[in-house]
DNA sequence: TTATCTGCAAAGAATTTGCGGGAGG
DNA sequence: CCTCCCGCAAATTCTTTGCAGATAA
């Protein structure tokens, strides 16, 4: 069975070799947001004759095909994620303390962001927040605005 | 008359060197989000013995005594700008069409992230937003993509 | 003075690319 | 087949660092 990401390859029209399906098969398989080398050794796994400059390529073609995004955590390497859908349009929140990495929805957030860049004179097409925050400790209420 | 930046270096104790003076003097200069590369074309302007290496190594300690916070807008390249205050804590639009860099500040907006990084269990200490946009014409007929 | 800083060049880390053989449609 | 892709290793790009001399406090 082809992975989601496999199907979307298709769809596009990309040739879809081994080392793109195998990729692929990482890329719908994985939920966090691997960097290149992270990626690299699910491939190896897969496959170990897949070479990493084979995953920097395919990953940018799928950045060009809209398969995925880059993300970038503030650490200097590119780290990638599926996109699932316009619904989905989450963003992150990073544990300063542990650098772990969650993700959240909030839809006044999407509302407030569409009418900002409208209020600037522009169409929004794409966007990225990161909060960084550290951990509210157990017993201490958070603060009520 | 000493810059901004090189009066807050000697508030927080840092030894002021000439390379740091003039590094500071550009950086109260610059509205704009210039990398590394651009920081030390306009240093050498006023000082052609100073070295990207300082340039990098002084920006480093900038960014850890919080004067100045590395920003990331897509090209593999760190930017820099000054932190003015904390009513300022401005985001940035992007005009994918020119590559041009917009600020915004939006009350609702921080007061909506200080509330979901609560609802996440985190005190919020620091967050990146950027928007992505096409200008909106009015007035001129759509482009066709 | 004396610890810190700087320029230089070399080292590192992340990513890209030229090349010749290989595989998809 | 013919074009595009892949692995390999070398090349690029951005950033950091070791060293020996220079400099601020």
């Amino acid at each position: 069975m082809d992975s989601r990401v496999a199907k979307l390859c298709m769809e596009k029209g990309l040739k879809m070799t081994e080392p793109r399906r195998v990729i692929a098969r990482v890329l719908s398989d994985s939920d966090d947001h691997p960097d290149v080398e992270a990626l690299h050794g699910r491939v190896r796994d897969l496959d170990p004759s897949i070479s990493i400059a084979t995953v920097y390529r395919t990953m940018k073609l799928f950045e060009e095909t809209n398969i995925v995004t880059k993300r970038d955590f503030g650490d200097g390497r590119a780290r990638y994620e599926e996109i699932l859908g316009d619904e989905d349009h989450h963003h992150h929140l990073i544990d300063v303390t542990t650098g772990q990495v969650l993700e959240f929805y909030n839809e006044e957030l999407e509302a407030l962001k569409i009418k900002i860049a409208n209020e600037l004179g522009f169409k929004l097409v794409d966007h990225h927040l990161e909060l960084f925050g550290v951990p509210l400790k157990r017993g201490s209420k958070p603060k009520a605005d």
